[in-house]
DNA sequence: TCTGCTCAGTTGCTATCTGCAACCTATATG
DNA sequence: CATATAGGTTGCAGATAGCAACTGAGCAGA
């Protein structure tokens, strides 16, 4: 009765796996604040708000997680900096698309600094499902197989 | 000395809005069952393993925030089916972004199901960002700028 | 109509995680 | 040398998550 591929939701799904790495409270902010140019201990801090140890926990485990990268300064050697990532910075998608979503649903109001195509200086479109042509996509023109089935290139 | 927009992070952005309404554990488990065709109390329980009292929690907050809604079943009055709204639907793109990220950095293998374009029977396109034209944007050719300095349309 | 079963929760308890404030260590700066 | 700064760690209180057992309404069959 029941789609067969709904028995592997849990088991073939890198959802859960990337949750694993970025799903925890903080994860995306200190993310977004990378991306905005944060790089060390006490920006992080004190441009989020968030708790030290939390913030070392996080930080840490995203090192871990190979998404930011930890960067002793040689210059001064108390001061560390932390990079994104290839990783990390292939997060975007991720990121924008919660932000326009939050944008559009939430909090209603434009986000500021907005995200733009350099060249154009025009802001970035609305994040989407495209097919491989490009051509957007909606609910209804998606469906659900079992890769096996797939035609893959 | 560092630039303007760093002090706005806090306040202006949509991100921490959007987590307060999905941001919790579980909660993008939970969609990307409601997704795949998960309806009901115990579907969703069994299928994804979650604690009753938690699962109970994470419906209720996402009824609230409109981001499913819980339509009683008329013709059996025990059942209640979680539904999507269109509020929920668009979270897609945040949910395969997220999904896509996972599989190519931490799990490294192909999801199952695949989400295919229901006319061409190919797996969707890799969410980027993109320019307004829909020319795919790199993190080089993307800049975070002031509103207010934006041309806009 | 009585019995048992299913669905959708709730309750109570424990374990883990979060958040705050204070403290610490190594390094720089005057 | 004294003082400040960067990046943490520690201890403890409160919030959140997870497990197991229980509830209560609603069906279904005898």
């Amino acid at each position: 009765m029941k789609p067969d591929h709904q028995k592997s939701l849990l088991t073939n799904c890198a959802i859960p796996a990337a949750l694993e790495a970025v799903g925890e409270r903080w994860s995306f902010l200190i993310l977004r604040g990378a991306f905005n140019g944060l790089h060390h201990f006490e920006e992080f801090q004190s441009t989020l708000g968030i708790a030290r140890n939390i913030l070392s926990n996080r930080l840490a485990r995203m090192v871990e997680h190979e998404i930011l990268k930890r960067e002793p300064d040689p210059a001064d050697r108390r001061r560390v900096a932390y990079r994104l990532t290839e990783k990390g910075r292939e997060l975007l998608p991720v990121l924008i698309a919660l932000r326009q979503w939050g944008e559009k649903w939430v909090s209603g109001v434009p986000s500021n600094p907005v995200l733009v195509d350099r060249a154009a200086r025009r802001p970035v479109a609305p994040i989407a499902v495209t097919a491989a042509d490009g051509r957007p996509l909606s609910l209804e023109e998606l469906d659900w197989v079992d890769r096996a089935e797939v035609a893959q290139g």
